[in-house]
DNA sequence: CTATATTTGTCAATATCTGGCAACTCTATT
DNA sequence: AATAGAGTTGCCAGATATTGACAAATATAG
């Protein structure tokens, strides 16, 4: 539910640092970093990148999280959640496979 | 891209009516109707039900296809995209069980 | 040319998001 | 029990995005 905020704590506590330490880093203030661990707020494109420099972690891993998150965000409350996911799904493969063939 | 537009569209023209009718229904205004349609602005959630009920299509299917353009609207531009949805697709799997065995 | 259907562009009002700060809690230290 | 450090909570003003509404443009048919 929370899943890129806690995988940012993980990897924070693993590397023995602080939230001020690593907040300065991302350059922003300490009481973002701590909302965004707890998934009262969003980080944004560009610092998940920075976090996967900081904590040496694959970006593919953290931007996964980070996407789920959002898109968790926006199916939670709906029975066809499931469903819909797999509409996506399906759609994101037809395009891929338009755009494959297109070169 | 555009899923459920494009099915509203297809409803409609199935029904034999026309924008101005449909809208009236769903208490918008034609150019916002057309706009859904075409996929430049998006639905409100009790305007998916309203239309499900005029075209009397499965509400659930409708609800699918606009859920779906809304998570493709936040991973599109991705290269993970295919792995947050299987991430997001786990966690809800994760949270249906243990709502499960709760009652 | 006229009428009707649909699309496009624009805009103000509203809602949502963002960054930043102050104040608070909690824990450990002296 | 005072101080200090780490983290949390609450709040707010500025920036951004979304919305509904309307006028005008385009398209199609008679």
């Amino acid at each position: 539910m929370n899943q890129f905020g806690e995988q940012i704590r993980l990897l924070r506590e693993q590397c023995g640092l602080l939230q001020r330490q690593v907040a300065s880093q991302v350059e922003m203030d300490i009481p973002m970093l701590s909302k965004i661990e707890r998934g009262e707020r969003n980080a944004k494109r560009e610092q998940v990148t920075t976090f996967s420099k900081i904590f040496n972690f694959p970006e593919d891993e953290l931007l996964s999280l980070w996407l789920a998150d959002k898109v968790f965000e926006v199916i939670k409350n709906e029975d066809v959640a499931l469903k819909a996911l797999s509409v996506t799904e399906n759609e994101l493969r037809k395009m891929k496979m338009l755009s494959e063939n297109s070169h």
